[in-house]
DNA sequence: ACGGTGGTGTAATACTATTACACTTCCCTG
DNA sequence: CAGGGAAGTGTAATAGTATTACACCACCGT
C-alpha cells in the first residue's frame, strides 16, 4: 500500500469535482496545445463543448451538451460527438461508460496508469483517482490470461463524501 | 502478488471463453436455483435468453438476442430486457458497459470481489478474472476520497492470447 | 490557381433502452 | 372456492444514444 499512498500524494488535487470549476481557461489551453502539437485546428465547436463540460461538475450526455449549445443557433448531436471524439483523444474529456456520458478532466494521464472514476449515485459527480494497485491488478490478470491489455475502464459507483455527510 | 496468485489458482477454470460452451445445462440450473430461492418463477423466456447467451462465446446485444429468439414467433426487445434484468440479478449474466452488450457467466461472484472483464478487441470474446489487487486498489482509492463504494465496473480492452497467436 | 486534408452543417437513420397498459397465471389466504 | 395481490407476458409506442452520408467550406502548401 506504500506505493499507493505515495501515488495519491503525488496526485493530490485530483478528483475535487466540487471545486468551483478548476480553471476552464487552463483546460482550453491544454486542448489547444494538443491541437497545435498535431497541427489540427482547435475550432470554436471544440472550445464550446469543452467549456460546457468544464463548467459543469457532473458528466453530461451528448444530447445535454447539444441542448446547452443550441442557442443562439440549433446544433446537431453529430457535431457534438465529433468534438467529443477530438477532446477524448486530447485527454481533456472522458466517457463514463456506465452512464453513457462525458466529463472534463483537468489533468494529464500517464500511459500504463489506471484511473478510477468514482461516480456518486446520489449527486452524479465524478472524482478521478489513479491507483497503482489497480494498475498492477489489471496487469497481473492480463498476464495470467495471456491477454495483451490496451485500454482499461474502471468505474466505481457509490456515494461521495459530500452526499454521505449531507443526508438532505 | 501472493494472494493474487492464490486467488487465481482457486478460480482456475475461469475465463476460458473459448471452451465449447461450458455446460449450458449447469448455468440453467444455477439460474433455476436462484429463482427457487427467491420463490420466483424460472420462466421459459428467461431460460431461452440464458441459453442463447450460454451457447455464444461472445457478448450479444439485447437486439441480437431478440433476433435469435424471434423464431418461430417474433419477440420484442423489452421481453429480452426483462429476462436480462432477472439473469443479471441472478448473477448468471453480466453487462459489458463498454459495448452495451451481455454475456453469460458460469461461476459465482463473491461480495467485495473485483472482477476484470478482459474484452478482445479482435474477436470480441470476454474472459473474467477476479483480482484481489484491483479490489484493494478500488477500496484504497475510495477510502482516500471518503467515497463509499458500491458496485465496481472493471473492463480491459486488448487482445486475447488466441488472437495474438493466430494473426489470421 | 490547384489539390488535399480536415471541419461544418444538415438530414436521415441505426442502435439501445424504457414506459404504459391490458391481460394472464399463480399462489395464498380468508 | 372466491377474492386479491405479486409477478410475468405480449404489444405498442416512445425515449435516449450514436453513426452514416453528403455537399460545402477553410486552410495550407505548392
Amino acid at each position: 500500500m506504500a506505493g499507493e499512498k505515495a501515488h495519491h500524494e503525488r496526485c493530490e488535487g485530483h478528483g475535487h469535482a466540487h471545486s468551483p470549476h478548476s480553471d476552464v481557461a487552463a483546460m482550453i489551453e491544454r486542448a489547444r496545445a494538443f491541437a497545435a502539437a498535431r497541427k489540427l485546428p482547435f475550432t470554436e465547436m471544440r472550445a464550446r463543448v469543452l467549456t460546457v463540460l468544464a463548467r459543469e461538475q457532473k458528466p453530461l450526455t451528448a444530447y445535454e451538451i447539444t441542448d446547452r449549445l443550441s442557442l443562439p443557433k440549433k446544433v446537431q448531436a453529430v457535431q457534438v460527438y465529433r468534438a467529443l471524439d477530438f477532446l477524448q483523444e486530447a485527454g481533456c474529456v472522458h466517457r463514463l461508460a456506465s452512464k453513457a456520458s462525458y466529463f472534463a478532466c483537468d489533468h494529464e494521464h500517464h500511459p500504463g496508469e489506471a484511473v478510477v472514476f468514482m461516480v456518486c449515485s446520489h449527486c452524479g459527480t465524478v472524482q478521478e483517482a489513479p491507483s497503482d494497485l489497480v494498475a498492477q491488478g489489471l496487469h497481473g490478470a492480463a498476464e495470467h490470461a495471456g491477454f495483451k491489455p490496451a485500454h482499461p475502464i474502471v468505474e466505481l459507483e457509490g456515494e461521495c463524501a459530500r452526499c454521505a455527510s449531507n443526508p438532505l
